[in-house]
DNA sequence: AACTATTTATAAGA
DNA sequence: TTCTTATAAATAGTT
């Protein structure tokens, strides 16, 4: 077996570069991969340490995925309450207003039943469009603006909820979970916010170098 | 070279059962490790990708650390938008408030000029306490009113800004920075809660089983 | 959606 | 702790 080995240049991982991949169906590959690689690392993180992991990605294309143990939420309002931990003296203060505005919100969620249910709910609509792409890198004050128009569409979009859901798009979030370590009690929760692949990168005129 | 082999048993790596890791020490060598290695992974998907993806960990002891492309807050802020979206009838309601504080936050965040100044700044003061660790399992959250609450100390604290900052606590954030790739322009932040090892965990008392 | 050759990540040790 | 090393795990390129 010596005849004609000329295929064999490459089979089994190359090294790649640290930079922007070009090739839009490369990216969309390698995306999904590594983002499921993170939420996986981020689990076994969790349960090896006892620690609490929220990894929030959005796609280019719009889509946002989450992940969190416990849940994204709990380790973002961490996350946030402690950024003004360091307001020393008003601890209280801001301790009563979380614990009153939290319970609010719960009350809200409830409505829902579950975060989870929520989430579900979430991927029923449709809405949205290029508002999300745009102006994402500063730190986008108008984005607000296109941001509620959104809203707008994806409320009515998700009023009329899930009856004709549960046909659609439960496959990425299975597919994350299965990554999952079984002990943990993590969340995951992706938002498709537009089916559209808009981009407002350059990808589209690239070399296929093949 | 046959004698003696039993010193051979490991060396490199072994593998291990994802579960809680009980030795104090090996814990902590793992969560620094792993946590390294998420923030690279992260940072490698938001450049490969052009993703925007944000990383929240906080140890059982009560450090919280972030990574952010392009920055923690920016990837949060979309999320938590995203996350509300559904609260279907007081959308209104909520995308007031939130221009509201956002436009407060950009102003105090105009003070210090960068996002990066202020994370920095957060470091200087030690405050938080012990109602942090608390029910923070449940699902319970109100993510938007706590950003407002948190932007409240933040803005008086940030007020009387860095003059007794920048003395302690930035080794943490360098380390971590020495992971990341260079073309990227990440956010990284690590809010000291309590130098106190708090842990309402269960270590302490495991065995030390060399 | 699988496969595999490699590169990477990392558990143990030093 | 930081460095090393052997090995497990992640994944780029392919089919």
């Amino acid at each position: 077996m010596e005849t004609h080995k000329e295929k064999k240049t490459s089979l089994g991982r190359q090294r790649i570069e640290i930079k922007k991949i070009e090739k839009k169906s490369q990216l969309q590959v390698t995306f999904s991969k590594r983002r499921s690689g993170i939420f996986r690392k981020a689990g076994e993180l969790s349960v090896l340490c006892g620690a609490r992991v929220a990894v929030i990605v959005s796609s280019p294309a719009g889509k946002v995925f989450a992940f969190g143990s416990p849940s994204v939420d709990a380790v973002v309002d961490r996350f946030l309450a402690g950024n003004t931990s360091w307001g020393d003296s008003d601890a209280e203060l801001f301790d009563g207003d979380v614990r009153r505005l939290r319970d609010e919100h719960a009350k809200v969620a409830t409505e829902l039943e579950t975060e989870e249910e929520i989430d579900k709910a979430a991927r029923g609509g449709g809405g949205g469009g290029s508002w999300w792409e745009q102006n994402l890198d500063g730190l986008g004050l108008s984005e607000l603006e296109q941001y509620k128009a959104a809203l707008e569409v994806l409320k009515s979009k998700v009023m009329r909820r899930a009856d004709e859901m549960g046909q659609m798009a439960t496959a990425e979030a299975e597919e994350a979970a299965g990554h999952l370590p079984s002990p943990g009690n993590f969340l995951i929760a992706d938002h498709y916010f537009s089916g559209i692949e808009q981009n407002s990168f350059d990808f589209d005129n690239f070399d296929y170098n093949y």
